[in-house]
DNA sequence: TCTGGGGTCCTAGGACCC
DNA sequence: TCTGGGGTCCTAGGACCC
């Protein structure tokens, strides 16, 4: 039995999400920021149409922004991720094995179903979604989810496909990679993209029909499975299970330069604080930490700095405390007075399932059920009340370096508001 | 004043072992 | 005169994804 893939992607999720809760939206430009209010991560298909490119610095484009009554929206991940998940159970109703891509992005898998029907179940789907949680998605169908990946760009470049199209039974599929800029293929990014063209491969057919050999030469296996997932030969599996993450980082920008150590250390505590408790969320321990920080390069008349370290653990780690400790004496070896930084952070690797954790002969009694426990403790009440209700006295008070967001939306989803009711 | 924050996989080359 | 070679592990760096 051949595979069927289906790939359902959200339209400019974020800007979608936004306007979910504010219809007279509907039909405007919409932006949203990144981290710090710094470049535009989001755009509705008006603010692609004023010409705004994703990644675009904020600041460039106030006067383009004013000029065409663009609403702007600092980003708010709590809300998006509250979407995403309502998309995902969504979808979940329609077939058991999925894998959840990226926070709006699924792969579903159709093999159940019919092939003459396929189009029309996955009509349903997309109407459903659209009616439960008010995004607007496009989905692609394929034999390999990089046909259903370049289906899906189909369905959402192309309003009379209404948002869906299907690969497995188009006629012509030779005339549609034909179309498709090489760019365009899942995988092929902007220096794959430059090489190709050197040797005169444009579009995704042309990459179709390469030679296996010389494909495996310069692109690598990797770039071997891309071929035959656009021959329709299925290399990419669907990934059911999310497999926990190998490294887990947490930094951010701040809102402004940032001189001091201690205030460096405010931050780290809180960046530590939210590695830790993702480690805690799949159950696992690290036993190496890097910590790292630099200043801001497109400052090119100041003095410029950036260095890391990594320690060991003793024994790996989930426990917050300790691992604030050790961040908190590499930063103090790292920093250098005199600079002005942009930002910190903290890289948890080397990570193992809590229930392997290695003790050392050398801590003996190490004190782990106690800590274990305080730390369930202080992830179940940052659930039920929100991120940040305990945290450590050592991430300050003033915060003067927090992110600047400016032009945030209300949590309409979070634990005090009240969820309103999407219109059919 | 102002330019995101996460992740994954693959390869090459060196060290080391027998 | 002759100057192995294969396996494994580690690291750094590159490329990709959203």
């Amino acid at each position: 039995m051949s595979k069927v893939f289906a790939l359902v992607d959200c339209n400019n999720f974020y800007a979608s999400c936004e306007r979910v809760f504010d219809p007279r939206l509907e039909g405007k430009p919409v932006v949203v920021l990144s981290n710090n209010d710094g470049c535009v991560v989001a755009r509705s298909n008006e603010a692609k149409a004023l010409g705004i490119k994703m990644g675009a610095p904020a600041f460039q484009l106030e006067d383009s922004f004013k000029k065409n009554n663009v609403t702007v929206f600092s980003s708010n991940y709590s809300l998006y991720g509250d979407m995403s998940e309502r998309v995902m159970e969504t979808l979940e109703q329609f077939t058991p094995d999925m894998e959840v891509y990226s926070i709006d992005e699924a792969f579903l898998s159709l093999k159940g179903i019919p092939p003459s029907e396929v189009t029309d179940y996955v009509r349903r789907i997309r109407a459903t979604v659209c009616r439960w949680t008010g995004i607007p998605v496009s989905i692609g169908v394929g034999q390999t989810k990089t046909l259903a990946k370049a289906a899906s760009k189909i369905a959402k470049n192309n309003p009379r496909t209404g948002g869906v199209f299907n690969i497995t039974d188009h006629p012509e599929i030779d005339t549609l990679l034909d179309n498709m800029p090489v760019a365009d293929v899942w995988g092929i990014g902007p220096r794959h993209e430059i090489f190709l063209k050197r040797f005169g491969i444009h579009t995704a057919r042309q990459l179709r029909d390469a030679h296996d050999i010389w494909v495996r030469k310069h692109l690598t296996v990797a770039g071997l499975r891309i071929v035959f997932e656009l021959r329709g030969v299925s290399c990419i599996p669907l990934e059911e299970m999310p497999m926990p993450k190998k490294g887990i980082m947490s930094s951010r920008s701040f809102g402004r330069p940032v001189e001091y150590l201690s205030e460096l250390k405010e931050a780290m505590t809180t960046f530590v604080s939210r590695a830790a408790e993702k480690l805690r969320a799949q159950r696992s321990a690290a036993h190496i930490l890097h910590v790292f920080l630099l200043t801001n390069r497109f400052k090119e008349d100041e003095p410029q700095y950036s260095n890391s370290a990594t320690t060991v653990l003793p024994v790996s780690s989930s426990y917050t405390p300790e691992l604030i400790r050790y961040a908190h004496t590499l930063l103090e070896i790292l920093y250098k007075p005199g600079y002005r930084y942009k930002k910190t952070g903290v890289f948890l690797t080397e990570i193992v399932p809590e229930n392997e954790i290695q003790t050392s002969l050398l801590v003996p009694g190490y004190p782990y059920k106690r800590n274990s426990e305080v730390m369930e403790l202080v992830d179940r009440i940052n659930a039920r009340w929100g991120t940040d209700t305990v945290r450590y006295a050592s991430e300050g008070i003033q915060r003067k370096w927090t992110m600047r967001r400016e032009r945030l939306s209300p949590h309409y989803t979070t634990v005090w508001s009240e969820i309103p009711v999407v219109k059919a």
